[in-house]
RNA sequence: GCAGCCGUAGCUCAGUUGGUUAGAGCACCAGAUUGUGGAUCUGGGGGUCCCCCGUUCGAGCCGGGGCGGCUGUACCA
């Protein structure tokens, strides 16, 4: 093969490895997560990666431009098949299709992988994790104040405590103000999707750029232009009023937006399940973690009710060195029309979803002990010096990992040194060394690792380096085992 | 999708008005050291200068088109 025709070597745009650190740091948060949803009495389930299209919510692949947004191919049968871009579609695919085996309420949490067909950023991957917790069969808010607690117990139990707010607020609130303005009906359904998405962008373009997207546009710094909603000023002043609703109390902004929404009887509604909610929290005592918010509104369409956000509160420094709230590492909210698509009777439902990437990148920010403290030691490396001695060798491997101790065989074709380099990189703790000379005394060389490059700081010439073979000792080889564990013992007790 | 900026080694980048065989630092490999990870020194491998077309005696450099990346914006059911 000539060199034109080798293959970059490159991850798809969007896409991303995970190397061991990463790997074990999430894998210790999930546990803590799974711990917290499992003491609520939720149960695991998963489901799988792939669903038929139609079943991912009202989107269509058309000929044209089959893998907008979602990942998409057809079946054998000519049946679209797309990858989940979230866990809930699913989730109401797996309860309506097992509806009568289940117990209602149906309690479940699911982590996994979710793929999005959409252009990547920065932490904004293709593919992504999410970990997700639905409550489906149950229509009272008491199941919406739950997934807010539980929501909040999990981000303390991840030593993130005081420094998060979970804020609740309720789309029939929302729907209350927009009724008020006149855009209640069928024929506004666009034009409230602008309003929505346009309140949804408050933390990134603050109260300013929200009231010229609610009006006639706005240009960005790049001089591209957005249309806007088309409000009239009172109209969208009433708007932002509604966003800027938030009292200092839940009683305060409970009563404020009874004043935003009134002669709106969803408006009521909404307020209503606010303040029941409200109730529930201060009763169980998590007023100081979970709070109303009318600014949060969620940018997804199939929200019927409560809406939830987990929003980190404390300072990060943006690329230009600004400081900025780190935001959002989940959301959620009540959905009771979407087992319903697939069913003959509603079904009410409300879930939890926590982004599983970004939350532990937040918990790396602020050191939080669930993901430090994972520089474990690399194996134990044993060196192998002659060829025909591998037997050897590989019975002390056998003898160190049946005594519990990481260890492998070097397998490579190097000489020593690039052995020494090998496990320089594993971060192996020890090698261990027999050439002929340890072999005719039944001994073997033990090299720390750790205490020999603290050793080589003190050292400038290579001549010396190699006299002194620092933090080199030799035992006997029944005593091996002994001789590790002491060394590991030395450096990771 | 729209707009702006940018494409030279694995990475970060230099490269003169357009002029021989395109460079540096880091990283990688090897030797100095028959059996010792660091440091130092010496050597080595590695390039479609994003691609195509054009201008020119001659293009990494100039022009046009395309592709890719980054940023903003839109979309994100």
């Amino acid at each position: 093969m000539s060199k034109a025709d080798k293959i970059k070597a490159r991850a798809p745009r969007g896409f991303a490895d995970r190397g061991p650190a990463d790997l074990a740091a999430t894998e210790k948060m999930l546990a803590k997560i799974r711990e917290t949803y499992e003491l609520y009495g939720f149960e695991g389930v998963e489901t799988s990666f792939v669903e038929y299209t139609d079943a991912l919510g009202k989107f269509l692949p058309d000929q044209d431009r089959p893998n907008e947004g979602v990942f998409s191919f057809q079946d054998d049968d000519e049946q679209w098949l797309s990858l989940r871009y979230d866990l809930t579609a699913p989730l109401a695919r797996y309860v309506a299709e097992n509806f009568d085996a289940l117990p209602k309420p149906y309690r479940s949490y699911r982590a996994g992988w979710v793929f999005r067909n959409e252009k990547p950023g920065p932490g904004r991957f293709r593919q992504f994790m999410q970990f997700d917790a639905d409550t489906v069969g149950a229509a009272s808010v008491a199941a919406d104040a739950e997934i807010c607690m539980m929501a909040a117990d999990t981000l303390d139990n991840l030593g993130l405590s005081g420094q998060f707010v979970i804020k609740i607020n309720n789309r029939k609130v929302l729907d209350g103000v927009l009724e008020a303005i006149g855009l209640g009906g069928e024929e506004h359904a666009g034009q409230r999707l602008v309003v929505l998405r346009a309140i949804d962008k408050l933390d990134r373009l603050g109260p300013e750029g929200v009231k010229l997207l609610l009006g006639p546009g706005r240009k960005d710094e790049s001089g591209d232009f957005t249309k806007g909603a088309g409000l009239e000023p009172a109209d969208i002043a009433r708007v932002l009023a509604f966003t800027e609703a938030k009292g200092d109390t839940n009683a305060d902004t409970i009563a404020n937006l009874r004043q935003v929404v009134r002669g709106s009887a969803r408006g009521e509604e909404g307020a209503n399940e606010l303040a029941e909610i409200a109730a529930l929290i201060a009763e169980a005592g998590y007023e100081a973690r979970v709070m109303i918010d009318p600014s949060v509104v969620r940018g997804l369409e199939y929200y019927t009710g409560p809406v939830y956000e987990a929003d980190l509160t404390f300072q990060v420094q943006d690329e230009d060195g600004r400081p900025v709230r780190f935001g959002s590492v989940g959301g959620g909210g009540r959905y009771d029309g979407l087992v319903g698509r697939f069913r003959p009777e509603p079904v009410p439902a409300t879930g939890f979803s926590i982004g599983v990437s970004r939350l532990l990148s937040a918990l790396q920010m602020v050191k939080s002990p669930i993901v430090s403290g994972n520089d474990k030691p690399g194996p134990v490396v044993v060196l192998v010096m002659d060829k025909d001695q591998i037997a050897a060798y590989q019975r002390m491997v056998s003898t160190l990992r049946k005594a519990g101790i990481r260890a492998e065989l070097y397998l490579g074709s190097s000489g020593m040194k690039a052995q020494m380099k090998y496990a320089d990189k594993r971060q192996s703790p020890c090698v261990i060394i027999q050439g002929s000379n340890e072999r005719e005394r039944g001994e073997v060389e033990i090299k720390d690792l750790i205490e020999g490059a603290k050793a080589a700081e003190a050292i400038a010439s290579n001549a010396e380096w190699k006299a002194a073979r620092p933090a080199q000792f030799s035992v006997t080889e029944d005593k091996l085992v002994d001789a590790v564990k002491d060394v590991l013992a030395r450096h990771f007790a």
